[in-house]
DNA sequence: CAGTGAGCGAGCTTCCGCTTGACTT
């Protein structure tokens, strides 16, 4: 038995650490927190001061049940989990849990699992720092009462009630979707038209060239642009002024959990999630540092490594040195950056994690390296025949520097297309150009684009919403809770306007393109958009985008002794306390009804609201002798903004399509999307099939089809016995009537061949012995 | 698996932030 326990929080930090420390030390992972807020009943004692009720989660207690015994045979307890306000508080728990002193017992810290920094801080060990501790303790109570105050509101004031949820990061992470998605419904564009001029003519050295310059501004009109071509009619252009500038380019700080995920996304189409399981995996494999931090700090030792891999690969030059610093205030820069272990790998075997892991390479060794030097050269363009002068701008790299390896992305990459400029021949100021063709092409404005999985995360971050850890988690929980979800959008056709000045004459063409396509990106659903709208109403503190800002300022307070954690809780607890109160007592049921018109054919209300099911578009009233008519949205649609004429198209359905095989087939969109019904089965319909539109021709296949798919689902059937031995997408299994059982492994392969003996007596063997149930149950949810 | 849409009341759900596994019907 070692003479030190040191308790970090991760299992792959911990073999590391173990392996620097030697001998004396062993060296455990307590995986994060050890207890939380019980569940029933709050956890919160309200009237006894916020005194929390911790328990040890079932998931736990094997790892405390282990590091409690670990903790008595060893001589000295080390506490060294991360240095944020969530790692004081694991500390703090583990003292609890341990009975470990913690007035007494050594803390240390470390930024960087780096041998120096971990000798170092062995060497100075400090006590708990409880102030930290109690900071950490607010904001999970506060979060609880939040989120446990607010979601039982909305199971009682909504129409669709089925697990509801609100809090302090996921609402207002959805409030920006349902904003951005208004915002953009509302939007206006507007036309200007842009003159681009193309030239021809000798560069100083005799050779032919061609470039474009810009004109004088937009247009506002059509008139307007005309009345400019019509002025540059035989005119005389000749260069007027040429500057020219040096500029520069550095490159961004190394990734944090949030940048990783925005570059994935744009460089790799992820998803934060498949980024960040593929991190992981990169973590734990020892590739890269810990994936989950928002730091951009490189340790020396890291700093040093790189250097020498920018000058073996890039020579001198290209090196130059940086540090950067975070600038965003909430960070709590536990961790380093997330870079790689070992700059001399520049790539990892694994055909998973490889894209990524160069991603972090090239990023990692792209900041320490030298700008890149560009020349920016302006040509002023006279027009002989008005006051106006024409524009042409190239850039020239000078010098790559970090350009070598690599680029940062933006996220408005059609803008970056418009603003990118190649090189300018070298020109001469008086030299004249001829005049190929001169365009005034009509642009719309855009609106402000839907966010993807990605670019949220940046909006969260920037307003210091949310954490590293739960960045991906949050946007899994709101589209799991159908407030939001990600998907494609078609664009839709458009016309613009050309004007053409060429030879002297100008001329008039329309061309047509595609717009407003997008692709990933995420839209909030109307259920979304009523709870958003009804939080904002009743709740508007918290969903205030700097009310985490604000309680942030407050849990430093606390961290820093000047506040008493209790108190800080009391005054936001009562007035949100009040609130809540008083929504239960005033709010009425929310259905977010919006009226579209009326009937023609019955002369009665049509409205378009929240069922119990989900949106849907309803005719007359339950008050009428006759019953409402109702129909669903499709899964495009929106309350919010559907229109009389596409509502009434929804009644089209359900279709009889005519007979098949003597009985009708009727087509209809039911519980799990669009349905054929025949002989009283059901047949989903392909994606591509609208059912508005099918045809009987097109719908038959799949009756055959699903026919011949069930016997080849079918191994063998044992007509009497009711059994079946079918094929699964985890394998051969069992089926007896509505009940599944498992084939042994050893009979797997010869499943085939089993008779009915064989199948009855593996039935009566996990009747005999149900299967264990694993610790913590996991409940299955009902859809 | 393929309905419904009101209201009542049973009995259920729910937060954020630390960490990884377990293993399918």
């Amino acid at each position: 038995m070692a003479k030190n326990l040191v308790i970090v929080e991760s299992p792959a930090k911990a073999k590391t650490i173990e392996k620097i420390l030697g001998k004396d030390f062993e060296v455990k992972s307590c995986f994060g927190h050890i207890r939380d807020l019980e569940k029933d009943d709050m956890g919160i004692d309200i009237e006894n001061n916020f005194k929390p009720k911790y328990v040890i989660p079932e998931d736990k207690e094997k790892v405390v049940k282990e590091l409690k015994k670990l903790a008595k045979d060893t001589d000295e307890v080390w506490l060294a989990t991360d240095e944020d306000r969530e790692g004081e508080a694991i500390s703090w728990h583990l003292c609890e849990v341990l009975h470990l002193d913690p007035k007494t017992t050594k803390r240390i810290v470390f930024h960087e699992i780096t041998k120096p920094a971990i000798e170092n801080a062995v060497q100075h060990p400090r006590k708990l720092d409880m102030d930290r501790v109690n900071a950490q303790q607010a904001r999970r109570i506060l979060d609880r009462i939040v989120g446990f105050e607010i979601s039982p509101v909305l199971w009682r004031k909504m129409s669709m009630r089925n697990s509801l949820s609100a809090g302090r990061v996921q609402s207002v992470a959805v409030r920006l979707i349902v904003e951005r998605e208004r915002e953009i419904n509302h939007f206006q564009s507007v036309s200007t038209f842009k003159v681009e001029a193309y030239f021809t003519g000798k560069d100083i050295n005799g050779k032919n060239i061609s470039f474009k310059a810009d004109g004088p501004g937009k247009f506002k009109t059509a008139e307007d642009a005309e009345k400019f071509l019509q002025q540059c009619v035989a005119a005389a252009y000749t260069v007027k002024d040429i500057q020219v500038k040096p500029g520069k380019k550095s490159p961004a700080a190394p990734f944090t959990t949030s940048t990783l995920q925005q570059e994935a996304s744009r460089k790799l189409g992820y998803s934060v999630s498949k980024t960040m399981l593929l991190a992981q995996k990169l973590y734990e494999s020892g590739n890269i540092t810990y994936m989950r931090t928002d730091s951009v700090n490189l340790s020396d030792t890291a700093v040093g490594e790189i250097e020498k891999a920018i000058k073996k690969s890039f020579g001198d030059k290209y090196h130059q040195h940086r540090k950067f610093k975070n600038k965003n205030e909430s960070a709590q820069e536990a961790h380093e950056a997330i870079r790689p272990t070992y700059m001399e790998n520049t790539t990892v075997e694994d055909s998973d994690t490889r894209k990524l892991y160069e991603l972090i390479w090239k990023r990692t060794i792209a900041s320490q390296m030298a700008d890149a030097e560009l020349e920016k050269t302006i040509a002023k363009i006279d027009i002989s025949t008005n006051h106006e002068e024409l524009t042409a701008s190239g850039e020239v790299l000078k010098f790559d520097g970090f350009l070598k390896v690599y680029m940062e992305s933006h996220d408005d990459e059609e803008e970056q297309e418009d603003e990118q400029e190649g090189s300018l021949p070298p020109l001469a100021v008086k030299q004249s150009l001829d005049l190929k063709e001169m365009k005034a092409t009509e642009r719309f404005s855009r609106p402000a684009p839907r966010y993807t999985e990605a670019s949220l995360v940046k909006k969260l971050e920037e307003l210091g919403i949310g954490r590293p850890s739960t960045y991906a988690p949050t946007i899994t929980t709101i589209q799991k809770r159908n407030y939001v979800e990600k998907r494609d959008k078609e664009g839709i056709k458009r016309d613009f306007r050309i004007l053409v000045l060429k030879a002297d004459k100008i001329s008039k063409q329309t061309e047509s393109e595609n717009t407003g396509a997008e692709k990933s990106k995420l839209f909030p659903t109307d259920l979304g958009m009523i709870v958003t709208d009804f939080l904002n109403q009743y709740f508007n503190n918290v969903m205030d985008y700097g009310f985490t800002a604000k309680i942030e300022e407050e849990f430093d307070e606390i961290a820093s002794g000047k506040k008493v954690w209790n108190n800080m809780l009391k005054e936001f607890y009562f007035p949100f306390h009040k609130d809540v109160e008083n929504t239960l007592e005033n709010a009425e049921r929310v259905k977010g009804e919006r009226p579209l018109g009326t009937d023609a054919a019955s002369g009665k209300p049509i409205v378009a609201r929240m069922g119990r099911y989900g949106p849907m578009i309803q005719i007359g009233s339950v008050e009428d002798e006759e019953k409402p008519r109702f129909a669903k949205l499709k899964a495009t649609q929106s309350i919010e903004t559907i229109s009389l004429e596409e509502a009434m198209e929804l009644f089209k359905l359900p279709r009889n399509l005519g007979l098949f095989e003597g009985t009708d087939v009727v087509v209809n969109i039911g519980r799990f999307g669009p349905y054929a019904q025949h002989d009283k089965k059901f047949y989903s319909l392909k994606k591509e099939m609208d059912p508005y539109t099918v045809e009987l021709d097109e719908v038959a296949p799949l009756i055959a089809e699903k026919r011949t798919a069930k016997d080849e689902r079918t191994i063998k059937i044992f007509e009497k016995e009711k059994i079946q031995i079918l094929k699964g997408p985890y394998g051969p299994y069992i089926k007896q009537g509505l009940k599944n059982f498992k084939i042994p492994k050893e009979k797997i392969d010869t499943a085939a061949d089993l008779t009915v003996e064989e199948a009855k007596a593996i039935i009566e063997e996990a009747k005999a012995n149900p299967p264990k149930k694993k610790a913590p149950p996991r409940k299955k949810k009902a859809e």
